[in-house]
Formats: structure tokens, C-alpha cells, sequence
DNA sequence: TCAAAAACATACTCATTAGTCTGTTTTCAG
DNA sequence: CTGAAAACAGACTAATGAGTATGTTTTTGA
């Protein structure tokens, strides 16, 4: 799904997602990544064709590293909780590790349609939208599942989907890596944000005891 | 701490959440928010010094809605987790109520420090942070004596609150009043985001029984 | 009833910034 | 070696949008 890249667009890609982090997408201009590369807008304007196709190329990167990370622990056969609780730690870990490009997810996230949308635009748009669905679809099929199995709260799937997510990201609007990023409190915060979206998500009533 | 609003300043703010909203906190100019008033500049510009002054206040009286629902409803005397779950509740129904506005508290979550930030700009921001802390700290509170009562899971505080409040505030990203905003729809949403917060935070362990 | 202040409208300025165009350097296949 | 294509640099254009300055209307208090 994802064409490869070259060493330098990686890079451009990199400094991307840093400026978008820390000035907003909107407001961080190409001379701003310019600027940070140590290069000038020829360079990027050489690889991508606008900064919308930059911003596109950005959020899709970070839809592909959430899904790498989570299919590769992904094993059905194991019962829906305790595949889930696999697939959040990986993907607790991945978002601290790429942090940048999943801060430009979230801040793009609301229905906030972009003034100047050229087709292009829209449908490099739509085609991130159908990566974070796909994402989120990873999750939403084994908490159905687990629904099934009796093992997950009945819920509304959109609903607890949704707030699973949230859990998962959570870091995103807080984590401040370049503050003292001890693996320890790495570590810390994986184990606990997944703690808790398995208990938002694990059935109370009956709980079938296998045991 | 919110001063009086004037009837036409109150429109002016319910004008720029929504712009903010459908737009973007950066996109929207402030002739997009004028025109959706059926006015012109001047008329904001004479209630508000900058945009940035304008942005600050409305993301203030995001924090003021949720303040004062959850503060109604607080009793300290119950058990944490019964009056977090009427926290919550009430918190969540708060911001499907008030949407525009919170989406727009969302938008500049993260460390985004704005460009042109004078001195008077980056005074209101850090009020606006001053009362969404405010605000988490009503929960954290509760939280913090839920541990110390047993019945909740002893976990990183921070990392505890933060996925709380993501939970509370996740509609924000998905939901849409204009498609159908059915108050069955609503009343599923507030049921099952507060079920699983408690549910999130719920000890798991040993399970005091006061019965 | 009548100033004066509040509440707007309108027409500007000026800075920022996305995107372009042309030139220069580097890479690399043959 | 060489020439052509790729990978940049740097100057320029054009449009957008924040903020201002000066009107005009409406409200209001005495």
C-alpha cells in the first residue's frame, strides 16, 4: 500500500512531522521543514507536489507504522482479550516511538474539511482516512469477536471502538519525549494504558469462568 | 472566574466554535466567521482584540460548560467510584450538548506553541490551560481517593486521568450531531462511555466487598 | 430631546506563505 | 569521460488573511 521511500524523503517526511507537531499543521510552513532540514523549499517541492500531498504522506506513514506494528502480533486463534491486549501493547509502543507522526493524525482528525481542496487533495484525504480505518478495523473485528465469546461488555461497537482508540492514543496529547524519556516510565505507561483498555472493555456480569 | 457575556458577544463565540469546528482553529479566518454571522469584521473585532483573544475565549468557555456540569453534581460524601460515575456522566452529556466548542479544545491540545505569540496571547492561553487543569483536577481528585479507598486499580495517576478524560471527551472525534442526533443515540453514548470509564478504573484484584 | 458612547460596516494596509520558475550542482549510466 | 537526468538552491509571484482606520448607524442615559 505504501511505495517506498527514499533515504532523503524519509527525511523531509521526519521534519515534516516535527514541524506539524510542534507549530500545528496548518501553521507550520514548507520554509519552516526547509528551514529545520537545512535545505530550501526547492528540495521539498522536488519530492512532493504541494503541502497537502506532504501532510497526506505524513498521516499515511503513521497509519502504516500502527498497522506493521499490530498485525505482526496478531494470532485469532488465541481468545479476543488476550489477542487484544497484545495488539494494545504494541500499539501503545509504537505511538511513543513515532510520536510526531501520530500527533498530526489527531490533529487532523475532526471532520475539519481543508478550504482549498483540489481532487487531488480530497483524494490523497480519503485515501488516509481508508489507512486509519483499516486500522481500526483491526480492533473493532476481535472486540466484536469478543462480544461473541461473551468475554467483552455488549456494547455499542462504534462507541467502545472509539474509546479503546482514544486509550491507546492517549499519549499523544501528553508525552513529551524530549522531557526525560526513561524507559521505565516507557514501560509504565504501556502497561497501564493497556491495563486499563482491557478493563474498559472486559465483560463484568457474567464473566464464564474457563477455569 | 468568566465574566458576563453580552447577548451579541455570546453569538459572536457560538459563531467561531462552529467555524473553528468545520474549518479548523487555523483555517478559519476570521471573514469566514463574520460571514457565517451574516456581518463583517468590525463587529467581531469590536468585542475581541485579536483572533487569538477570540480562540482563547471560546476555548474558556468550553472549560467553564464541562466545570460547572461536573461541579453540580459532585458529593463527596459517596464512594469515589459512585460519584465519578456521576461525574462522568454528567460530563459527557456537557459535551455532546456544547460539541462545537470542545472540538475546539481538542484542536490545540497538543504543545502546538502558535507563531506570533505576544505576550498578551500566550497570558490568555495560559489561562485557558489554567482551567482545563482545573477541571481535570476535579476528576484526578476522585480518582486519587478511589486508590486510597481500594476501590480503585493503583495505577499512574497521570497516565490514569489521561485516559479517563480521553474516554469522556471521544465523541469530539466522531460524533455527528447533523447526521441524526437521536436521544436514544445520545443516551446509548453517555451510558456505555461512562460504564467503561468506571469500568477502566474499577480494582480489579482483591475487590473490597462492603456488603 | 440630544449628545455621546456603543455597535457595527467598509475600505484599506501589510505581512505571511504556497507555489513557480530558472539556474546550479550532483549523480550516474553508458 | 560525458551528457543527461535527478536533486537541489534562490529569487520571484500572487493570493490570502490579520489587523487598522475611518466612517455610519443605533442605542442610551440624563
Amino acid at each position: 500500500m505504501l511505495e517506498k521511500i527514499s533515504a532523503s524523503k524519509s527525511e523531509i517526511l521526519d521534519a515534516a512531522a516535527h514541524c506539524f507537531m510542534t507549530l500545528g499543521a496548518e501553521a507550520a510552513s514548507i520554509d519552516d521543514i526547509a528551514h529545520h532540514l537545512g535545505s530550501t523549499k526547492g528540495r521539498i517541492y522536488h519530492h512532493f507536489p504541494s503541502k497537502g500531498a506532504l501532510l497526506s504522506a505524513v498521516q499515511l506513514r503513521a497509519a502504516d507504522f500502527t498497522n506493521r506494528a499490530v498485525e505482526a502480533v496478531i494470532d485469532s486463534s488465541r481468545p479476543a482479550l488476550e489477542n487484544l491486549e497484545e495488539m494494545s501493547r504494541s500499539h501503545v509502543r509504537e505511538v511513543l516511538a513515532s510520536l510526531p507522526y501520530h500527533r498530526v493524525i489527531l490533529q487532523t482528525y475532526p471532520g475539519t474539511r481543508v478550504k482549498a481542496a483540489t481532487e487531488v487533495e480530497h483524494a490523497l484525504q480519503s485515501e488516509v482516512r481508508k489507512g486509519q480505518r483499516a486500522h481500526e478495523m483491526l480492533f473493532h473485528d476481535e472486540v466484536a469477536r469478543g462480544i461473541a465469546e461473551g468475554s467483552i461488555e455488549n456494547r455499542n461497537l462504534t462507541v467502545a471502538v472509539a474509546g479503546l482508540m482514544l486509550i491507546l492514543n492517549s499519549p499523544v496529547f501528553w508525552f513529551r519525549p524530549e522531557r526525560g524519556a526513561s524507559q521505565d516510565f516507557i514501560d509504565t505507561i504501556v502497561r497501564d494504558l493497556t491495563s486499563m483498555a482491557m478493563a474498559s472493555l472486559r465483560s463484568t456480569a457474567p464473566a464464564p469462568q474457563p477455569e
